[in-house]
RNA sequence: UGUCCUGUGGUGUAAUUGGCAACACGUCUGAUUCUGGAUCAGAAGAGUUCAGGUUCGAGACCUGACAGGACAACCA
């Protein structure tokens, strides 16, 4: 029995940091056992990959000890902030597979309650209402290495400040014109205990108090007590806030009344190499028009991945693979890469299509004829079954995958040469077909009729496999491909671009005309495929019944690139 | 020239709290294959930023450097 103890506690130990906090918290019964996290983003923008990885390790946390996550929207300040946002994040916040059940709350929810902690602030003499002008303020401030100055209104009378707090609150000042502050020191080697902003004067309506208010909390004013009040005990936030952590407990330490005490605990957020990440320059992509919207496939954001074709599951994975510490460093995106193919792998459906298409008549193929051939749907997992594909006389292969003049090293087709047409039949071109200006127009090749279903009874082989689509039986689509997100750094040959322009010339290639095997025309939007030899593609919202339009997802592996390059 | 945080293969993370540095991605071999994918087998690659110290023994502890990051919004 003591054997079962010391077992299951080596399986719960983890080597993510936060979680060892959490399991020492449980071990110490600090707050009464209690684990309970929350997801607090502020809407004023879409969530990105970045975001993932907090929601993932909040909801994940939670998960692994049994405890509960809210979400709360950090809505203290209405002049960036929008419904739009709040929908989309709880959408996205759900697809990626979490549930808040009914623990949805906003910081305006608790406008009345900070207003009245304030005012007992200024009560116990921990507040002061100053009337000097932002810049003012800000010069008395210091710098990180002087000291500050002590503000006039420092000294202001307990009542004096109840009554211009109130007049705040009523509307009887302009924006700009008075602040509240907390009493606390001006000569903190912390920025951020010299005194801090505590309310402003903001008369722009709010997303949901309407014009209740023209007076609005700063952000360390509300966070850690709503984090309080909603009896959170790990706040889980990224490194930026850590100096915030003495204010934050500064106002708890005011607050508390129990044992129970919420505690901030900071990670190192997400740098993914060849993305931009900045809420700013997404907002700035949207707003100039370069891209199509928050959803652009190009965009790192969590609907821009599943517009792309990334699944929930794999960057819940890569969420796991990369952990949590307090380094910052830069990810390579191949992580998140390989995290889409190996689930993609797992479940996407096969069916071929040609992207850049070279017509191929079989020369000894009968006119005419349809002939079906049987193709399996998932290499990787039977249960999927397998579909028919039409073979005709005419056919479209991959302009790649044909070269007059082949190099050492190619295994596909070129004058002379024998390979197979993945699930038909080996082919040996015959001859190449040119235009007056010396483009080749089409090739010939004669099909060995023994070799149906892609393999010869005599045992011959060929050197590789290659995708095909009738060229009378397939379905037109268009394809967009579009470069691995887009970049902050450059990627080689764009080095003086701006990310701007990059976008606009090297990140979306749309291919209007490629074919695609049949099977797809019941296709439903955001189906997943393997396009076999190409990559991973979905449908795009944008598909009609009369036209199909897919994105490419990722990449497949391409060693044939590098054999070249070498 | 302040305070706080962080330095482990190319990248992201581990190392049972002091016991010959492990895993994943990436890279490179080989096998296999009706995807130059996937799978399987294997290899290369760090002696843990540096210098001292404690110790039989340090990536872990101590001291001091050095490097990077955060903080001076009435943003979050």
């Amino acid at each position: 029995m003591s054997e079962n103890v010391i077992e299951s506690e080596n399986v719960v130990k983890s080597n993510n940091f936060i979680h060892q906090i959490v399991e020492e918290d449980l071990k110490s019964g600090k707050n009464d056992g209690r684990v309970h996290t929350r997801f607090p983003p502020e809407p004023n923008g879409y969530l990105h990959i970045g975001h993932a990885k907090s929601i993932c390790l909040n909801f994940g946390t939670a998960q692994k000890y049994g405890g509960l996550t809210n979400l709360r929207f950090d809505d203290t300040n209405p002049s960036k902030e929008d419904t739009e946002y709040v929908d989309s994040i709880m959408e996205d916040v759900r697809w990626l597979g979490f549930s808040w059940d009914d623990r949805l709350f906003y910081a305006s929810d608790y406008f009345d309650k900070l207003f009245d902690f304030a005012v007992k602030l200024i009560r116990d003499g921990k507040a002061y209402v100053d009337d000097q002008n932002a810049e003012t303020i800000s010069q008395q401030k210091g710098t990180p290495t002087r000291p500050g100055l002590i503000s006039p209104m420092r000294s202001r009378s307990v009542e004096e400040n109840l009554d211009l707090f109130m007049r705040m609150k009523a509307g009887e000042f302009n924006e700009g014109q008075r602040v509240l502050r907390a009493k606390i020191d001006m000569a903190s080697p912390n920025m951020h205990m010299r005194d801090p902003i505590l309310y402003r004067i903001m008369k722009t309506p709010h997303h949901r108090t309407g014009d209740k208010w023209c007076i609005y909390p700063m952000y360390d004013f509300a966070h850690g007590q709503c984090d309080y009040w909603e009896g959170i005990t790990h706040s889980i936030c990224t490194l930026e806030f850590e100096v915030h952590r003495p204010l934050y407990d500064w106002f708890i330490d005011e607050l508390k009344d129990s044992e129970y005490r919420p505690r901030q605990i900071e990670f190192s957020r997400l740098n993914l190499n060849y993305t931009v990440m900045s809420k700013r320059k997404l907002l700035e992509l949207v707003k100039d028009n370069h891209v199509s919207g928050w959803d652009d496939p190009r965009m790192p954001t969590i609907c821009g991945l599943r517009r792309r074709g990334y699944t929930p599951e794999s960057i819940r994975n890569f969420a796991d693979r990369i952990g949590v510490t307090k380094t910052d460093g830069i990810t390579d995106v191949a992580l998140l890469e390989y995290s889409v193919r190996e689930d993609l792998n797992k479940r996407a459906q096969r069916v071929m299509g040609v992207l850049n298409p070279l017509k191929v008549v079989i020369t000894n193929c009968p006119e005419g004829v349809v002939d079906q051939m049987e193709a399996v749907n998932n290499p990787e997992d039977a249960s999927m079954g397998t579909r028919l594909v039409p073979f005709t006389r005419e056919i479209y292969i991959e302009c790649d995958d044909f070269m007059e003049v082949p190099p050492k090293k190619f295994y596909r087709l070129s004058p002379g040469t024998e390979v197979r047409l993945r699930y038909a039949y080996f082919i040996t071109c015959t001859n190449v077909v040119k235009d007056e200006n010396g483009e080749i127009t089409e090739i010939h090749c004669t099909y060995d009729p023994a070799s149906r279903g892609g393999n010869s009874p005599d045992g011959r082989k060929v050197k590789s496999t290659i995708h095909w689509v009738s060229a009378t039986e397939n379905v037109e689509a268009e394809v967009r491909l579009y470069d691995r997100l887009f970049s902050d750094e450059e990627p080689d040959g764009h080095k003086d671009l701006d990310f701007k322009e990059f976008m606009n010339h090297e990140s979306l290639q749309v291919l209007p005309k490629c074919y695609i095997e049949p099977f797809v025309k019941d296709a439903k939007v955001l189906d997943n495929f393997q396009f076999e030899r190409l990559g991973y593609f979905n449908v795009d919202q944008d598909s009609t019944p009369e036209k199909l339009v897919f994105n490419r997802t990722v990449q497949l592996k391409d060693t044939w690139t590098k054999v070249q390059q070498k």
